[in-house]
DNA sequence: TTCTATACTTACCTTTGAGAGAGTGACCTT
DNA sequence: AAGGTCACTCTCTCAAAGGTAAGTATAGAA
């Protein structure tokens, strides 16, 4: 898909290190490095509030909370600031009384936000597929269970 | 990006169901369901067996175990349920004496596969840009507090 | 007989996530 | 003088995520 894969040799020496992470294994750095951005970046309501904002444009505090269905103030202002730590948004403070505070994605959160519409599309797409295979599996394993029961 | 934007009066309603969904407004439902789906999808370990899977092809458990860097045995198990449920990879387990389990994708998995790959794709482009966001607002971040200490 | 290999499961415990709700500061309106 | 507005911020609390370690079943090998 994307990365090369591993020799074994180096999974092996990638595996003793599983606590800290390899200092000198290049390859297993850019990885982790990666691997920690999608953590951070994948998350519930940064998907949500990117898309809100890629959708409507600029928005102020309190209206992004209305747009972002379920959103608490704590996680909409904590998602925010992560956002911004990462340069997805820009924060603009209006001094003003009361205060005016405007979000925005910046290029980098715009360009992300395209590369997560394959995933919506996808999600949207596949909807009833997952359903159907999420009732298959649930009674296939209701049926599992009452075999077992039987025993 | 996606879906259709809600008119104020939407919103409103909706808000005051938001402990429990709300059951009339259906454009609510399906927008709850896609997010459903990418909450469950949209996991870090979801995401790294997938990758794992989707370059490497099908694997037995154990091995899986060592590609994909940092898992436990219960996230294993527990994520591989999940996406089996969903209809993402399919397990086959062979009746022999030591047990022998195999796990490969759906084509629905390579499908979702290949929607992440955008993001992936970004992730690794863009590492040094986040980096770099990151640093910036931290100094900044520091200054900020100097400034309000020395007050 | 004891050991090994494989793919789990289960129990326990710690860490993190996340909501509810109250408080805050500053200025403007009534 | 009291109340309202906005964007937080803080604390308290409960629930969920996730790690560790031990246990299980089975048959062939030593």
């Amino acid at each position: 898909m994307k990365k090369p894969a591993f020799t074994e040799k180096q999974i092996a020496s990638a595996r003793q290190y599983q606590s800290t992470p390899p200092p000198e294994v290049h390859e297993g750095k850019v990885e982790a490095l990666v691997n920690e951005l999608i953590g951070r970046v994948a998350d519930k309501w940064t998907m949500l509030i990117l898309d809100i904002l890629a959708e409507n444009g600029e928005q102020r505090f309190t209206r992004l909370g209305e747009l972002v269905t379920g959103v608490s103030q704590k996680m909409l202002t904590q998602t925010l600031r992560h956002m911004e730590r990462e340069g997805l948004v820009t924060r603009t403070v209006h001094p003003v009384v009361p205060p005016r505070v405007e979000y925005k994605l910046t290029p980098l959160g715009m360009s992300l936000g395209a590369a997560f519409c394959g995933v919506w599309i996808w999600a949207e797409k596949n909807l009833d597929k997952v359903e159907q295979a999420r009732t298959t599996f649930d009674r296939r394993a209701a049926a599992a269970k009452r075999k077992a029961a039987a025993r």
